[in-house]
DNA sequence: GCTCATAGTTAGGTAGTCTAACAATTAGGC
DNA sequence: GCCTAATTGTTAGACTACCTAACTATGAGC
């Protein structure tokens, strides 16, 4: 027989929920707080738009804005013009910003590979085993009409 | 050979974190926002003190109290004296409460459950199979020592 | 019954988000 | 070539959720 959808939909949502709020608490005192590490982590492959920050953090241009003048402020990241379009803004990340990024996501992977660490080689391989079907199930969302 | 826990980590970080925005994105205009539903969600089985609903949610006191008095005054939980301690407050779902409840519970696990659709049925089992191992993985999170 | 701990609320402040309005630039129609 | 329409980003103003600190009320230990 098949899963049911619904009731595997809940599951889901439960355990999505609680790592959430789990994630809050890996935020130490004096660090990056997750939403600038996450903002941090797109631009470091390569200069990136506002837009394309703000799409992809799922926010408004208005607040990517907000988040980038900020980063900009601390010297994390710069803003530089887009030679191919004058009204773009390209951010890139700075020297200091990639070292501030590299010492943020080593504490929080420490922290999550600890916690990895206390469950049995199956279930890490487990979760491993996952994380592309998670992938995809978050693409599928993302594709999403808007709820309707 | 065994899995890299950093390597590991990182990737698990990855997708949690897309997940997290997309659960933003679920809250539909004028139901109830993702942080009422869990809210609510919590005091669904039964009368729940404000502290508790503060430890469960991963925020302070004073916080689920605001939120608390927002579900009250839109009527959806009622505080109703603890008989065993003058000094506690139960926050109860009130009929209409469970109605708003079930309703956002049911939109959104239609929507999860519309993505989960467009996946193989290998990769629902993956995931549906991954729970378990999720669920011990946020509870090891959760009783880690703050992030020394 | 005094003192200390616990449960919750209130007050004041901060961070992040939104919509609306704006400036600057690009693209397209003619 | 220009004039209009669309796009990119910023600014302004308001809202929500969170925090710490201070307070009230009750319970617990001696």
């Amino acid at each position: 027989m098949s899963i049911d959808l619904q009731e595997l939909a809940g599951r889901y949502r439960d355990i999505l929920r609680q790592a959430v709020y789990l994630t809050r608490s890996m935020d130490a005192e004096g660090e990056l707080s997750t939403r600038h590490v996450s903002t941090l982590n797109m631009v470091s492959t390569g200069p990136m738009r506002v837009s394309a920050i703000a799409s992809y953090a799922g926010v408004r241009v208005p607040s990517a804005t907000e988040q980038v003048i900020k980063l900009e402020a601390a010297g994390l990241v710069e803003r530089i013009p887009d030679a191919t379009d004058a009204r773009a803004v390209l951010v890139r990340l700075t020297p200091k910003g990639r070292e501030a990024l590299d010492s943020a996501n080593g504490r929080r992977n420490a922290t999550m590979a600890a916690a990895l660490e206390t469950l049995s080689r199956e279930e890490r391989q487990i979760i491993a085993g996952a994380i592309p079907a998670i992938a995809k199930l978050n693409a599928a969302v993302a594709a999403q009409p808007a709820t309707a």
